[in-house]
Formats: C-alpha cells, structure tokens, sequence
DNA sequence: CGCCTTATTGATAATAATATTCAGTTGAGG
DNA sequence: CCTCAACTGAATATTATTATCAATAAGGCG
C-alpha cells in the first residue's frame, strides 16, 4: 500500500543519509512547503521558486530542479503533467490521502479523486514485477464541460 | 468505455473535415504507422522521423510534432512519459486493447499491463463531471529488479 | 471539373524548461 | 574540531517543442 511515509525532518534526514546524501536547510524548507499545501493544490518549479522568494526564503532555481528531482525519485514527491510545457509537484500522500486526476487537455482544469481499488491493482501490478513501487496515479485526460462548449479546438 | 474508434483514413477524414481540418497524405502515413506497431512499442517525436526517414516517407519534424499533438488531443494517439525529457506515443487502443504501464524511473523499462476495473473507474470518474473522456491511464512510478540491485542513484 | 479560400507543410528561427559546470560552502562522520 | 565529499548558487548550455512565414494543396462550391 504505497509505503510512502508522512515524512519529518528526522525522517528524511535518515533516509538522505542513509545513502550517503545530505540533509540541507534548503531540502528541509522545500519538504515543509509541499506539507503544508492545500489539498488539491500543485506547485511548477517555478511556483515553487516564487513562493519562497516571497517567504523571504529564497532557494535558487537549480537547487530548487534538483530537489524536486531528487524527492520525486524517493517517493517523497509526485511528479504529474497537469499542463503542458511544464511538470507540477505535490506531496505523496499515502492511503487514505492518496488520490488521482481528471485532466482537461484544453484548460488544464484539473479535478481530484479518490480510488482504493486502483492504489491496490497499482501494488499488485508491481509487487507481481518485484518493482519497488514509488508512485501510481491514474490520468484521466479529457475534455470539461466549458471546454466542450467553446467549439474552439 | 474510452469511445475511440479503430481509425481508418475514411473516419479520420470524417472527423477532421467535421472540424474544418484537413486529411493530408502526412497525417494518413503518421496514422498508419501507429496502427502498425507492434504492441508494446512506444514512438517519441524524433523516432518517428527515423522512422519515416527510412521508409522513403520522410515528413519533417515540425508536421511530426503538430500531428502528434493534434491526434493526441483528437484521442487519437496516447501522450505517455515513459523517460525523461521527451514524451512518447502509442496508438490510442479501445477496450480489450486498453493498457496501462508500469515504468523503472531509473532506467524506464516499462511493462504493459491491463486492467478493465480501472478503464471503469476512470470513465465513471470523467462521466460524473460531465468530462468528455480521451485517454486513461494509469502510470506507476517505481524501480526495477535490476536498478534495485544496482546501489546506484 | 476547375476555382478560390484557407488549412497545412517544411525550413528556419525562437522559446523555455531543465541540466550542467564550477568555485565556494557546509553537512556529517570520525 | 577536521576532513572531505556532497551541496548550493550563478552562469551557461542543452534540447525538446513551438512559432513564423512563404509556398503548397485540400475541399467546398459553382
Ligand atoms: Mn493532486
Ligand atoms: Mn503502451
Ligand atoms: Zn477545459
Ligand atoms: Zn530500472
């Protein structure tokens, strides 16, 4: 069941150092941020990079790349294409937080759901591979009312 | 349940010309090629420019990405991210075709797998917003057998 | 069947997200 | 504390994808 742990400072510490990494000021600030965010809220790169300039805590861009990189590949963070051009992140919540996205390809609204027997056909998927599960999200991409309205293509 | 169609150039035609769009001889030979792959196999933009280049067929890069992007959007094609920095794409399959991958974000090996409960789950999710489904998938992050052996990072 | 309008193509240049480089800094283990 | 490799930030490079624009060719219509 995506054993994707509420993640603290000590416990990312240990998981960093553990593979001889580091725990910075600036990973720390990055991981507090996605913890706090508002569910159903997603942050780019550089959302995230003007949210922290804004909270007098700059953190450079790079650094900011790299670590939504480096948390995406732990697990810690989700990495989802809800628009073009560019990727957004939010934390990995675990079971009863874990949820999915309805995608318009046109406006990119994005709408939240829950599904318990995906997460599980998800798990079973990759324990049957003896793949080390990191995330799994379903996309659902499609076209929203006021979209389908606007004949526009 | 996902309503795409097997295209053929006649239905394509039909529903590009439904739209003021047009049915060109680039578009036709792109739309083959997909229905031709063999299952499993994923093109990105400039695979299939090789690919083209070598049948004889060449088409340039800028009508491959526009065709790419245009189908995909018609729910034509499937936009995947099966590796880093560049997306893939695969013919967008009904039913008894329809799959999901399961992906190594290491090394992105990628293995398919199907599942009709969650083709269920997804257009029941769309339907209930009243989104007009184009594609569903599933994409589960994780690390192989292999990059699991491999210490590495 | 031709004609006219306008979508489309291909070549080229532009854009923008992300990666890399490197010198200076700072965690973490001993 | 000390050492040393990992990390940061600034600047630069990369590269996938998009925009531009003149030339071409679908397709609706008479
Ligand atoms: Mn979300
Ligand atoms: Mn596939
Ligand atoms: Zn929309
Ligand atoms: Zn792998």
């Amino acid at each position: 069941m995506l054993n994707a742990p509420v993640y603290t400072s000590a416990s990312l510490k240990a998981e960093l150092n553990e593979k001889g990494w580091r725990l910075t000021p600036q990973r720390e600030v990055i991981l507090t941020v996605f913890q706090n965010l508002p569910e159903g809220q997603h942050l780019s790169a550089e959302d995230l990079y003007a949210l922290l300039e804004e909270q007098g805590e700059g953190i450079s861009l790079s650094t900011i790349y790299r670590t939504l990189k480096l948390m995406s590949r732990m697990g810690i963070l989700r990495e989802l294409e809800l628009a073009e051009g560019h990727k957004h992140y939010e934390i990995n919540q675990p079971h009863p937080h874990h949820h999915h996205h309805l995608i318009c390809v046109r406006c990119s609204k994005t709408i939240e759901f829950k599904s318990d027997p995906i997460l599980k056909i998800g798990t079973k998927a990759a324990q049957k591979e003896g793949y080390h599960l990191l995330d799994c999200q379903l996309s659902i991409h499609a076209v929203c009312p006021t979209c389908q309205r606007s004949l526009l293509v």
